[in-house]
DNA sequence: CATCTATATTCAAAAACCTGAATATAGTTT
DNA sequence: AAACTATATTCAGGTTTTTGAATATAGATG
């Protein structure tokens, strides 16, 4: 891998919402309606910047009924994001309300007596 | 540290350039001239990059009569290109001809009998 | 001290990036 | 099929990066 191409890789993680939504992947696949509540973003721009990471090559994305999930596949990235950041936070997802993605509304359901 | 300053950190490593000399001063501290000839730019160029670099926290400066000696102060980054671009090359400068460092003339001296 | 050498700084124009606004698409539900 | 929902794309502007050219500085040397 040659300088170029590693820069690149660099570059395109050298932004502080993508960065952000790399660590968020960390916990596994994620959907775009929660990146976007996590973040307080507005979709479109999350959208932007997720079609950059892909555009590098940094994750895949899945489609599943009206939901896109997100997931890492360059394998540097969790490395880099462990020593710049630290240890993954706590796997699986964490819920946000407001957000009616299949994962949060599971909770949402059970807590609705 | 946050993704702000990660994400800064970051973008001033996505550069083809700028990394190739974080490359090189892995190998420990390294004049102006030689990294200069070993990339064969022009001298007001590497000296921009530098103070990038420098200004990014990322290398300190020291001055030694006429050279400039640049080192890696960040202790991130060398964890970084052993993850991007793998273990470190040969410890100890590489000797190029065309420059007149100290480190290099040694041999040239030794060189011409 | 005049000159040379190694390095640093300033400036400006072109290129690239960032992001908001508007709009498009694909799947879902009624 | 019409309306809705989640997500994607396009476009345009303003701002920042990039890099070449010119110039400045600090230390060495004659």
């Amino acid at each position: 891998m040659d300088f170029e191409t590693v820069a690149s890789k660099l570059k395109v993680m050298g932004h502080p919402i993508r960065l952000q939504i790399l660590d968020m992947l960390r916990r596994g696949e994620t959907c775009v309606c929660h990146i976007e509540r996590a973040l307080d973003r507005r979709q479109a721009y999350v959208s932007q910047q997720l079609m950059a990471l892909r555009d590098a090559g940094l994750v895949d994305s899945r489609k599943d009924g009206l939901q896109v999930y997100y997931t890492l596949i360059d394998e540097d990235v969790a490395s880099l994001l462990e020593v710049l950041i630290g240890p993954m936070p706590s796997m699986g997802l964490e819920k946000i309300d407001g957000c009616t993605c299949p994962a949060c509304s599971t909770i949402l359901l059970t807590e609705i007596p």
